[in-house]
DNA sequence: TTGACATAATACCATATGGTTTCATATAAA
DNA sequence: TTTATATGAAACCATATGGTATTATGTCAA
């Protein structure tokens, strides 16, 4: 189960273009930060400080190696935007079938 | 097929608890913005700009009736995010497979 | 046609956000 | 032990964001 404030910080870190397009990055593979900015028209603080962001929502991991710190994609916390999202499907398929429900009677 | 530029003002509207608030509302039933704004601890012009940003990503659309605009849910537009998280379900299988494969290679 | 109601529009404000430059720290390599 | 590399941290800035109060507009009802 997701905790319901596990979801604001989720959601606020995929409301950035540069962010989502991190997570698509890291999804082929994990890579330093240096290689993330590098791919970017921004300085690499400016990247670092999206990493934080992400790694608030547990978007991403970092694990240090040497004097590397290799982010990592964590598909996991991606389930908590989807099952909110999912909640939805559900409300409509219900509507649907209330809908369905309405027009059998009237015939 | 959802356009790529067509994420963000999606992805934006959904980063505010307040905005997911009022879809969540919107789900159980079409509704003006007075019973929206009743149901929050902020003004009514607030309440309008939050409107207006889920318009902006056709999350809700707004039927004027007399002097009421009712405001509805577009649950279609969520299908917009939704397809972007799945993109990552499948990176996430493709690794999966690999690593499964690379395992048996080994055996 | 006047009054009440539902909403939109405008102007304004404090803080969050996304970016920069500059400086500090830790590890690898010469 | 220097020197170069990979990164973190701090200070700062412009603009976006989320909110307010106030004013204007359109529609229903007496």
């Amino acid at each position: 189960m997701t905790r319901p404030d596990a979801v604001q910080p989720v959601f606020r870190a995929l409301a950035d273009p540069t962010r989502r397009a991190i997570l698509s990055m890291l999804a082929t593979g994990d890579r330093p930060i240096g290689d993330i900015a590098a791919k970017f028209e921004m300085t690499r603080p400016a990247v670092a400080k999206h990493l934080a962001i992400l790694k608030e929502g547990d978007l991403i991991t970092v694990e240090a190696i040497g004097r590397e710190r290799i982010n990592k994609l964590n598909p996991a916390a991606l389930k908590t935007a989807q099952e909110w999202l999912n909640h939805f499907d559900h409300f409509w398929d219900e509507k649907l079938s209330k809908l369905k429900q309405a027009v059998e009677e009237k015939k």
